[in-house]
DNA sequence: TGATTGAACGTTTTATATAATGCTCAAAAA
DNA sequence: TTTTTGAGCATTATATAAAACGTTCAATCA
Protein backbone atom coordinates (compact mmCIF):
# COMPACT_ATOMS: atom_id res chain seq x y z
CA UNK A 1 0.00 0.00 0.00
CA UNK A 2 2.82 2.39 -1.30
CA UNK A 3 1.67 6.28 -1.24
CA UNK A 4 4.00 6.24 -4.92
CA UNK A 5 2.16 3.77 -6.84
CA UNK A 6 -0.73 6.44 -6.25
CA UNK A 7 -2.58 7.77 -9.61
CA UNK A 8 -1.86 11.88 -9.55
CA UNK A 9 -6.03 12.44 -8.90
CA UNK A 10 -5.50 9.73 -6.11
CA UNK A 11 -3.33 11.99 -4.48
CA UNK A 12 -4.80 14.86 -4.67
CA UNK A 13 -8.19 12.79 -3.12
CA UNK A 14 -5.73 12.18 -0.55
CA UNK A 15 -4.48 15.35 0.04
CA UNK A 16 -7.37 17.02 0.35
CA UNK A 17 -8.93 13.97 2.72
CA UNK A 18 -5.83 14.85 4.93
CA UNK A 19 -5.80 18.27 5.66
CA UNK A 20 -9.31 17.86 6.74
CA UNK A 21 -8.91 14.48 8.89
CA UNK A 22 -6.48 16.88 10.72
CA UNK A 23 -8.34 19.95 11.06
CA UNK A 24 -11.67 18.78 11.74
CA UNK A 25 -11.34 14.54 12.16
CA UNK A 26 -12.35 11.93 10.64
CA UNK A 27 -16.25 12.02 11.66
CA UNK A 28 -16.72 15.66 10.91
CA UNK A 29 -15.34 15.60 7.26
CA UNK A 30 -17.51 14.72 4.59
CA UNK A 31 -17.09 13.00 1.00
CA UNK A 32 -18.79 16.00 -0.56
CA UNK A 33 -16.10 17.89 0.84
CA UNK A 34 -13.57 16.46 -0.15
CA UNK A 35 -14.92 16.34 -3.74
CA UNK A 36 -15.60 19.84 -3.26
CA UNK A 37 -12.01 20.12 -2.58
CA UNK A 38 -11.20 18.01 -5.62
CA UNK A 39 -13.34 20.10 -8.10
CA UNK A 40 -14.90 16.83 -8.67
CA UNK A 41 -18.11 14.26 -7.38
CA UNK A 42 -18.43 12.42 -5.05
CA UNK A 43 -19.42 9.48 -6.94
CA UNK A 44 -15.87 10.33 -8.76
CA UNK A 45 -14.00 9.61 -5.42
CA UNK A 46 -15.05 5.53 -5.42
CA UNK A 47 -12.81 5.17 -8.82
CA UNK A 48 -9.50 6.49 -6.80
CA UNK A 49 -10.44 4.58 -3.12
CA UNK A 50 -13.19 1.64 -1.97
CA UNK A 51 -14.29 3.14 0.56
CA UNK A 52 -14.03 6.50 3.15
CA UNK A 53 -12.19 4.39 5.55
CA UNK A 54 -9.65 3.49 2.82
CA UNK A 55 -8.57 7.07 2.37
CA UNK A 56 -8.19 7.27 6.08
CA UNK A 57 -6.57 4.49 6.25
CA UNK A 58 -4.36 5.82 3.89
CA UNK A 59 -3.93 8.90 5.70
CA UNK A 60 -2.85 7.18 8.63
CA UNK A 61 -0.30 4.62 6.71
CA UNK A 62 1.53 8.22 5.52
CA UNK A 63 2.13 9.35 9.08
CA UNK A 64 2.92 5.64 10.10
CA UNK A 65 5.48 5.59 8.03
CA UNK A 66 7.52 8.68 9.31
CA UNK A 67 6.93 7.43 12.64
CA UNK A 68 8.59 4.25 11.49
CA UNK A 69 11.08 5.62 10.06
CA UNK A 70 12.35 7.48 13.05
CA UNK A 71 12.16 4.01 14.48
CA UNK A 72 14.44 2.47 12.14
CA UNK A 73 16.63 5.49 12.63
CA UNK A 74 17.45 4.66 15.93
CA UNK A 75 17.83 0.71 15.03
CA UNK A 76 20.60 2.26 12.27
CA UNK A 77 22.55 4.74 14.20
CA UNK A 78 25.89 3.20 14.53
CA UNK A 79 27.01 5.20 17.23
CA UNK A 80 24.78 3.59 19.86
CA UNK A 81 25.52 0.48 21.42
CA UNK A 82 22.72 -2.31 21.25
CA UNK A 83 21.70 -1.78 24.75
CA UNK A 84 21.65 2.35 24.04
CA UNK A 85 19.31 1.16 20.68
CA UNK A 86 16.50 -0.26 23.22
CA UNK A 87 16.51 2.65 25.37
CA UNK A 88 16.48 4.81 22.66
CA UNK A 89 13.77 3.38 20.80
CA UNK A 90 11.22 2.80 23.18
CA UNK A 91 11.63 6.38 24.62
CA UNK A 92 11.09 7.38 20.77
CA UNK A 93 8.46 5.31 20.86
CA UNK A 94 7.30 6.58 24.32
CA UNK A 95 7.73 9.67 22.83
CA UNK A 96 5.91 9.75 19.72
CA UNK A 97 2.43 8.27 21.42
CA UNK A 98 2.55 11.17 23.87
CA UNK A 99 2.96 13.78 21.43
CA UNK A 100 0.63 12.42 19.17
CA UNK A 101 -2.27 12.33 22.04
CA UNK A 102 -1.77 15.76 23.06
CA UNK A 103 -0.72 18.01 20.28
CA UNK A 104 -2.77 16.18 18.04
CA UNK A 105 -5.97 14.83 18.93
CA UNK A 106 -7.46 14.43 15.87
CA UNK A 107 -5.26 11.99 14.60
CA UNK A 108 -5.12 10.31 17.71
CA UNK A 109 -9.39 10.16 17.44
CA UNK A 110 -8.41 8.89 13.67
CA UNK A 111 -6.02 6.49 14.83
CA UNK A 112 -8.39 4.78 17.32
CA UNK A 113 -11.22 4.44 14.88
CA UNK A 114 -8.88 3.16 12.63
CA UNK A 115 -7.63 0.31 14.44
CA UNK A 116 -11.14 -0.60 15.93
CA UNK A 117 -12.81 -1.15 12.17
CA UNK A 118 -9.43 -2.58 10.80
CA UNK A 119 -7.70 -4.62 13.60
CA UNK A 120 -5.00 -6.17 11.49
CA UNK A 121 -3.59 -2.85 10.67
CA UNK A 122 -2.73 -3.55 14.67
CA UNK A 123 -1.23 -6.26 13.86
CA UNK A 124 0.74 -4.58 10.48
CA UNK A 125 2.17 -2.08 12.74
CA UNK A 126 3.30 -3.92 15.87
CA UNK A 127 5.06 -6.89 13.24
CA UNK A 128 6.90 -3.86 11.77
CA UNK A 129 8.56 -2.87 15.32
CA UNK A 130 9.29 -6.49 15.92
CA UNK A 131 11.25 -6.35 13.05
CA UNK A 132 13.45 -2.88 13.81
CA UNK A 133 13.57 -4.24 17.69
CA UNK A 134 14.76 -7.79 16.69
CA UNK A 135 17.51 -6.32 14.65
CA UNK A 136 18.36 -4.57 17.48
CA UNK A 137 18.23 -7.61 19.66
CA UNK A 138 19.90 -9.80 17.17
CA UNK A 139 22.92 -7.23 17.02
CA UNK A 140 23.08 -7.73 21.27
CA UNK A 141 23.08 -11.51 20.94
CA UNK A 142 26.28 -11.34 18.26
CA UNK A 143 27.95 -8.64 20.28
CA UNK A 144 27.64 -10.83 23.78
CA UNK A 145 25.81 -8.17 25.78
CA UNK A 146 22.51 -9.75 25.29
CA UNK A 147 21.70 -13.29 25.22
CA UNK A 148 18.30 -13.58 22.83
CA UNK A 149 16.64 -17.37 21.64
CA UNK A 150 13.93 -16.23 19.64
CA UNK A 151 14.58 -12.47 18.58
CA UNK A 152 10.60 -12.31 17.20
CA UNK A 153 9.71 -13.30 20.52
CA UNK A 154 11.84 -10.99 22.83
CA UNK A 155 10.81 -8.49 20.89
CA UNK A 156 7.03 -8.72 21.39
CA UNK A 157 7.96 -9.29 25.07
CA UNK A 158 9.58 -6.28 25.34
CA UNK A 159 6.70 -4.30 22.93
CA UNK A 160 4.48 -5.72 25.97
CA UNK A 161 6.44 -4.88 29.04
CA UNK A 162 6.49 -0.73 27.67
CA UNK A 163 3.14 -1.19 26.97
CA UNK A 164 1.67 1.23 29.41
CA UNK A 165 4.31 3.88 28.28
CA UNK A 166 3.77 3.52 24.46
CA UNK A 167 0.96 2.74 24.09
CA UNK A 168 -1.87 5.50 22.31
CA UNK A 169 -4.36 4.25 23.96
CA UNK A 170 -3.73 5.10 27.33
CA UNK A 171 -3.93 8.71 28.43
CA UNK A 172 -1.44 10.53 30.36
CA UNK A 173 -1.87 12.93 32.71
CA UNK A 174 1.74 14.15 33.67
CA UNK A 175 4.78 15.00 31.55
CA UNK A 176 6.74 13.30 29.78
CA UNK A 177 9.75 13.43 31.54
CA UNK A 178 7.92 11.72 34.27
CA UNK A 179 7.09 9.37 31.93
CA UNK A 180 10.24 8.51 30.06
CA UNK A 181 11.78 8.04 34.13
CA UNK A 182 9.33 5.45 34.90
CA UNK A 183 9.90 3.66 31.12
CA UNK A 184 14.33 4.29 31.74
CA UNK A 185 13.22 2.15 34.99
CA UNK A 186 11.62 -0.68 32.93
CA UNK A 187 14.46 -0.48 30.57
CA UNK A 188 17.57 -0.66 33.35
CA UNK A 189 15.77 -4.05 34.27
CA UNK A 190 15.01 -5.54 31.11
CA UNK A 191 18.56 -4.58 30.19
CA UNK A 192 19.72 -6.32 33.27
CA UNK A 193 17.66 -9.17 32.32
CA UNK A 194 19.36 -9.65 29.40
CA UNK A 195 22.52 -9.55 31.46
CA UNK A 196 21.92 -12.12 33.19
CA UNK A 197 21.21 -14.17 30.33
CA UNK A 198 24.38 -13.38 28.75
CA UNK A 199 26.46 -14.46 31.65
CA UNK A 200 24.70 -17.46 32.43
CA UNK A 201 25.46 -18.21 28.58
CA UNK A 202 28.98 -17.39 28.40
CA UNK A 203 29.33 -19.73 31.77
CA UNK A 204 27.66 -22.50 30.07
CA UNK A 205 29.68 -22.37 27.20
CA UNK A 206 32.78 -22.21 29.38
CA UNK A 207 31.56 -25.97 30.68
CA UNK A 208 30.82 -27.05 27.76
CA UNK A 209 34.04 -26.50 26.33
CA UNK A 210 35.67 -27.69 29.97
CA UNK A 211 33.48 -31.08 29.61
CA UNK A 212 34.91 -31.59 25.95
CA UNK A 213 38.29 -31.47 26.78
CA UNK B 1 -14.19 2.93 54.29
CA UNK B 2 -15.21 -0.38 55.98
CA UNK B 3 -18.24 -2.37 54.99
CA UNK B 4 -18.36 -3.35 58.75
CA UNK B 5 -18.74 -0.04 60.19
CA UNK B 6 -22.02 0.49 58.01
CA UNK B 7 -25.32 1.10 59.87
CA UNK B 8 -27.70 -1.87 59.39
CA UNK B 9 -30.33 0.04 57.01
CA UNK B 10 -27.04 1.33 55.00
CA UNK B 11 -25.92 -2.28 54.36
CA UNK B 12 -29.38 -3.18 53.06
CA UNK B 13 -29.49 -0.71 50.69
CA UNK B 14 -26.08 -1.70 50.06
CA UNK B 15 -26.97 -5.54 49.49
CA UNK B 16 -30.33 -4.28 47.22
CA UNK B 17 -28.52 -2.03 44.82
CA UNK B 18 -25.36 -4.67 44.60
CA UNK B 19 -27.79 -7.46 43.19
CA UNK B 20 -29.40 -4.91 40.72
CA UNK B 21 -25.71 -3.39 39.75
CA UNK B 22 -24.61 -6.92 39.45
CA UNK B 23 -27.72 -8.11 37.24
CA UNK B 24 -28.46 -4.96 35.28
CA UNK B 25 -25.62 -2.67 35.17
CA UNK B 26 -24.94 0.66 37.32
CA UNK B 27 -26.82 3.13 34.37
CA UNK B 28 -29.77 0.28 34.26
CA UNK B 29 -30.59 0.78 38.34
CA UNK B 30 -32.53 3.42 39.67
CA UNK B 31 -32.33 4.90 42.90
CA UNK B 32 -36.28 4.17 43.04
CA UNK B 33 -35.88 0.92 42.14
CA UNK B 34 -33.41 0.59 45.17
CA UNK B 35 -35.67 2.05 47.41
CA UNK B 36 -38.49 0.22 46.49
CA UNK B 37 -36.24 -2.97 47.19
CA UNK B 38 -35.71 -2.09 50.63
CA UNK B 39 -38.85 -0.80 51.34
CA UNK B 40 -38.58 2.85 51.61
CA UNK B 41 -38.18 6.39 49.71
CA UNK B 42 -35.67 7.44 47.72
CA UNK B 43 -35.13 10.87 49.99
CA UNK B 44 -34.10 7.93 52.67
CA UNK B 45 -31.29 6.64 50.97
CA UNK B 46 -29.53 10.00 50.94
CA UNK B 47 -29.35 9.50 54.93
CA UNK B 48 -26.85 6.47 54.04
CA UNK B 49 -24.96 7.41 50.94
CA UNK B 50 -23.95 10.42 49.48
CA UNK B 51 -24.98 10.04 46.27
CA UNK B 52 -25.69 7.24 43.75
CA UNK B 53 -22.28 7.23 42.92
CA UNK B 54 -21.40 6.22 46.54
CA UNK B 55 -22.83 3.36 46.68
CA UNK B 56 -21.38 2.07 43.36
CA UNK B 57 -18.04 2.92 45.24
CA UNK B 58 -18.45 0.84 48.61
CA UNK B 59 -20.19 -1.79 45.61
CA UNK B 60 -16.59 -2.37 44.05
CA UNK B 61 -14.70 -1.74 47.34
CA UNK B 62 -15.92 -4.87 48.54
CA UNK B 63 -15.48 -6.76 44.90
CA UNK B 64 -11.97 -5.01 45.46
CA UNK B 65 -11.46 -6.56 48.97
CA UNK B 66 -12.01 -10.00 47.86
CA UNK B 67 -9.42 -9.49 44.66
CA UNK B 68 -6.39 -7.67 47.36
CA UNK B 69 -7.36 -10.91 49.67
CA UNK B 70 -6.52 -13.13 47.14
CA UNK B 71 -3.47 -11.37 46.04
CA UNK B 72 -2.23 -11.16 49.84
CA UNK B 73 -2.95 -14.64 49.92
CA UNK B 74 -0.54 -15.53 47.21
CA UNK B 75 2.46 -13.00 49.43
CA UNK B 76 1.63 -14.91 52.86
CA UNK B 77 1.92 -18.49 51.40
CA UNK B 78 4.95 -19.52 53.31
CA UNK B 79 5.63 -22.60 50.98
CA UNK B 80 6.55 -20.44 47.73
CA UNK B 81 9.59 -18.49 47.48
CA UNK B 82 9.80 -14.60 46.22
CA UNK B 83 10.22 -15.51 42.59
CA UNK B 84 7.52 -17.84 42.70
CA UNK B 85 5.13 -15.48 44.77
CA UNK B 86 5.92 -12.65 42.18
CA UNK B 87 4.97 -15.28 39.52
CA UNK B 88 1.94 -15.86 41.14
CA UNK B 89 0.64 -12.14 42.21
CA UNK B 90 0.41 -11.74 38.48
CA UNK B 91 -0.40 -14.34 37.39
CA UNK B 92 -3.53 -14.10 39.85
CA UNK B 93 -3.47 -9.97 38.77
CA UNK B 94 -4.11 -11.50 35.13
CA UNK B 95 -6.28 -14.13 35.53
CA UNK B 96 -8.47 -11.60 38.10
CA UNK B 97 -8.66 -9.14 35.30
CA UNK B 98 -9.62 -11.44 32.36
CA UNK B 99 -11.95 -13.18 34.37
CA UNK B 100 -13.69 -10.15 35.54
CA UNK B 101 -14.04 -8.27 32.11
CA UNK B 102 -15.01 -12.00 30.28
CA UNK B 103 -17.59 -13.14 33.41
CA UNK B 104 -19.08 -9.95 34.66
CA UNK B 105 -19.06 -7.16 31.83
CA UNK B 106 -21.52 -5.39 34.31
CA UNK B 107 -18.94 -5.62 37.40
CA UNK B 108 -16.61 -4.13 34.88
CA UNK B 109 -18.49 -1.98 33.17
CA UNK B 110 -19.28 -0.50 36.48
CA UNK B 111 -15.28 -0.44 37.43
CA UNK B 112 -14.32 2.05 34.68
CA UNK B 113 -17.46 4.25 35.15
CA UNK B 114 -16.36 4.64 38.69
CA UNK B 115 -12.36 5.08 38.24
CA UNK B 116 -13.31 7.54 35.28
CA UNK B 117 -15.72 9.72 37.75
CA UNK B 118 -12.89 8.98 40.71
CA UNK B 119 -9.80 8.77 39.28
CA UNK B 120 -8.95 8.63 43.31
CA UNK B 121 -10.10 4.93 43.88
CA UNK B 122 -7.13 3.72 41.27
CA UNK B 123 -4.57 5.36 43.51
CA UNK B 124 -5.65 3.60 46.11
CA UNK B 125 -5.94 0.26 44.35
CA UNK B 126 -2.42 0.72 42.84
CA UNK B 127 -1.22 1.50 46.32
CA UNK B 128 -2.54 -1.33 48.12
CA UNK B 129 -0.84 -3.93 45.32
CA UNK B 130 2.06 -1.89 45.58
CA UNK B 131 2.07 -2.69 49.45
CA UNK B 132 2.07 -6.38 48.92
CA UNK B 133 4.32 -6.54 46.36
CA UNK B 134 7.13 -4.68 48.15
CA UNK B 135 6.82 -7.27 50.67
CA UNK B 136 8.07 -9.84 48.39
CA UNK B 137 10.48 -8.02 46.76
CA UNK B 138 11.86 -7.17 50.42
CA UNK B 139 11.66 -11.01 51.52
CA UNK B 140 13.63 -11.56 48.05
CA UNK B 141 15.77 -8.64 48.92
CA UNK B 142 16.90 -10.31 52.24
CA UNK B 143 16.87 -13.38 51.14
CA UNK B 144 19.75 -12.58 48.82
CA UNK B 145 17.68 -13.72 45.38
CA UNK B 146 16.66 -9.85 44.24
CA UNK B 147 18.58 -6.82 45.04
CA UNK B 148 15.76 -3.99 45.36
CA UNK B 149 17.06 -0.65 46.33
CA UNK B 150 13.44 1.20 46.53
CA UNK B 151 10.50 -1.52 47.28
CA UNK B 152 7.90 0.42 46.18
CA UNK B 153 9.22 2.30 43.56
CA UNK B 154 10.30 -1.03 41.96
CA UNK B 155 6.79 -2.47 42.48
CA UNK B 156 5.22 0.70 40.65
CA UNK B 157 7.47 -0.79 38.02
CA UNK B 158 6.78 -3.97 38.19
CA UNK B 159 2.75 -3.05 37.63
CA UNK B 160 3.81 -1.07 35.01
CA UNK B 161 5.49 -3.94 33.05
CA UNK B 162 2.91 -6.21 33.78
CA UNK B 163 -0.08 -3.43 32.48
CA UNK B 164 -0.47 -4.78 28.96
CA UNK B 165 -1.56 -8.31 30.88
CA UNK B 166 -3.55 -6.64 33.87
CA UNK B 167 -5.13 -3.78 33.10
CA UNK B 168 -8.92 -4.66 33.39
CA UNK B 169 -9.06 -1.35 30.92
CA UNK B 170 -7.87 -3.57 27.61
CA UNK B 171 -9.85 -6.05 25.96
CA UNK B 172 -7.87 -9.65 25.46
CA UNK B 173 -9.69 -11.75 22.34
CA UNK B 174 -7.57 -14.65 23.29
CA UNK B 175 -7.92 -17.53 25.81
CA UNK B 176 -6.41 -16.82 29.00
CA UNK B 177 -3.72 -19.52 28.75
CA UNK B 178 -1.80 -17.59 25.77
CA UNK B 179 -2.10 -14.47 27.79
CA UNK B 180 -0.47 -16.38 30.57
CA UNK B 181 2.02 -17.37 28.55
CA UNK B 182 3.67 -14.02 27.43
CA UNK B 183 3.15 -12.55 31.19
CA UNK B 184 5.45 -15.41 31.65
CA UNK B 185 7.61 -14.61 29.46
CA UNK B 186 8.28 -10.57 31.02
CA UNK B 187 8.36 -12.12 34.72
CA UNK B 188 11.16 -14.31 32.91
CA UNK B 189 13.01 -11.69 32.20
CA UNK B 190 12.67 -9.26 35.02
CA UNK B 191 13.52 -12.33 37.15
CA UNK B 192 16.80 -12.32 35.46
CA UNK B 193 17.45 -8.92 35.88
CA UNK B 194 16.66 -9.30 39.75
CA UNK B 195 19.24 -11.98 39.36
CA UNK B 196 21.81 -9.71 37.84
CA UNK B 197 21.10 -7.36 40.02
CA UNK B 198 21.83 -9.41 43.26
CA UNK B 199 24.62 -11.24 41.67
CA UNK B 200 26.12 -7.34 41.18
CA UNK B 201 25.93 -6.74 44.50
CA UNK B 202 27.17 -9.81 45.94
CA UNK B 203 30.45 -9.20 43.97
CA UNK B 204 30.27 -5.46 44.99
CA UNK B 205 30.55 -6.45 48.78
CA UNK B 206 33.31 -9.24 48.26
CA UNK B 207 35.26 -6.19 46.24
CA UNK B 208 34.60 -3.75 49.49
CA UNK B 209 35.68 -6.52 51.83
CA UNK B 210 38.90 -7.06 50.13
CA UNK B 211 39.49 -3.25 50.15
CA UNK B 212 39.40 -3.31 53.77
CA UNK B 213 41.40 -5.97 54.23
C1' DT C 1 -14.34 3.30 -24.63
C1' DG C 2 -12.88 5.17 -20.26
C1' DA C 3 -13.84 8.82 -17.11
C1' DT C 4 -17.25 11.49 -14.68
C1' DT C 5 -21.56 12.87 -12.94
C1' DG C 6 -25.42 13.45 -9.62
C1' DA C 7 -29.88 11.62 -8.44
C1' DA C 8 -31.45 7.83 -5.59
C1' DC C 9 -31.16 4.43 -1.73
C1' DG C 10 -30.46 2.68 2.81
C1' DT C 11 -28.12 3.95 6.84
C1' DT C 12 -26.30 7.02 10.27
C1' DT C 13 -26.20 11.32 12.56
C1' DT C 14 -28.42 15.26 14.43
C1' DA C 15 -32.12 17.99 16.39
C1' DT C 16 -35.95 18.08 19.33
C1' DA C 17 -39.58 16.95 22.30
C1' DT C 18 -40.83 14.02 25.98
C1' DA C 19 -40.09 11.05 29.72
C1' DA C 20 -37.33 9.49 33.49
C1' DT C 21 -33.78 10.07 36.93
C1' DG C 22 -30.77 11.88 40.74
C1' DC C 23 -31.19 14.61 44.36
C1' DT C 24 -33.22 18.30 47.82
C1' DC C 25 -36.05 19.84 51.39
C1' DA C 26 -40.18 21.33 53.82
C1' DA C 27 -43.56 18.67 55.97
C1' DA C 28 -45.16 14.44 58.39
C1' DA C 29 -44.36 10.47 61.25
C1' DA C 30 -42.27 8.07 64.87
C1' DT D 1 -35.76 15.29 68.43
C1' DT D 2 -34.77 11.91 65.02
C1' DT D 3 -36.28 9.46 61.11
C1' DT D 4 -38.86 9.16 56.99
C1' DT D 5 -41.52 10.80 53.25
C1' DG D 6 -42.63 12.24 48.49
C1' DA D 7 -43.59 16.21 45.63
C1' DG D 8 -40.62 19.33 43.10
C1' DC D 9 -36.37 20.92 40.72
C1' DA D 10 -32.63 20.65 37.49
C1' DT D 11 -30.36 17.45 34.82
C1' DT D 12 -29.94 13.37 32.08
C1' DA D 13 -31.65 9.76 29.23
C1' DT D 14 -34.92 8.09 25.73
C1' DA D 15 -37.82 8.16 21.74
C1' DT D 16 -38.81 10.10 17.37
C1' DA D 17 -38.70 12.99 13.31
C1' DA D 18 -35.78 15.26 10.12
C1' DA D 19 -31.58 16.12 8.00
C1' DA D 20 -27.17 14.56 6.39
C1' DC D 21 -24.16 11.06 4.99
C1' DG D 22 -21.72 7.12 2.54
C1' DT D 23 -22.30 4.59 -1.31
C1' DT D 24 -24.15 2.91 -5.87
C1' DC D 25 -25.15 3.08 -10.67
C1' DA D 26 -27.54 4.30 -14.95
C1' DA D 27 -26.85 8.19 -17.69
C1' DT D 28 -23.59 11.71 -19.56
C1' DC D 29 -19.36 13.50 -21.15
C1' DA D 30 -14.71 13.57 -23.31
Amino acid sequence: MPTENLDETAKQILDAASRRFLHYGYGKTTMSEIAQDCNMSTGNLYRYFPSKLDIAEMFVHVLRREQVAKLRGVSDDQSLSPAQKLREFFILKCKIAYERFHDNPKAYELSVELLSSRPKVALEWEAAEVRILSEILLQGDAEGGFAVDSAPQTAKLLLDAAYRFTSPAIYHEGEFDDLALELNGVIDLVLDGFAWRAARRSQDKRKTSDASV
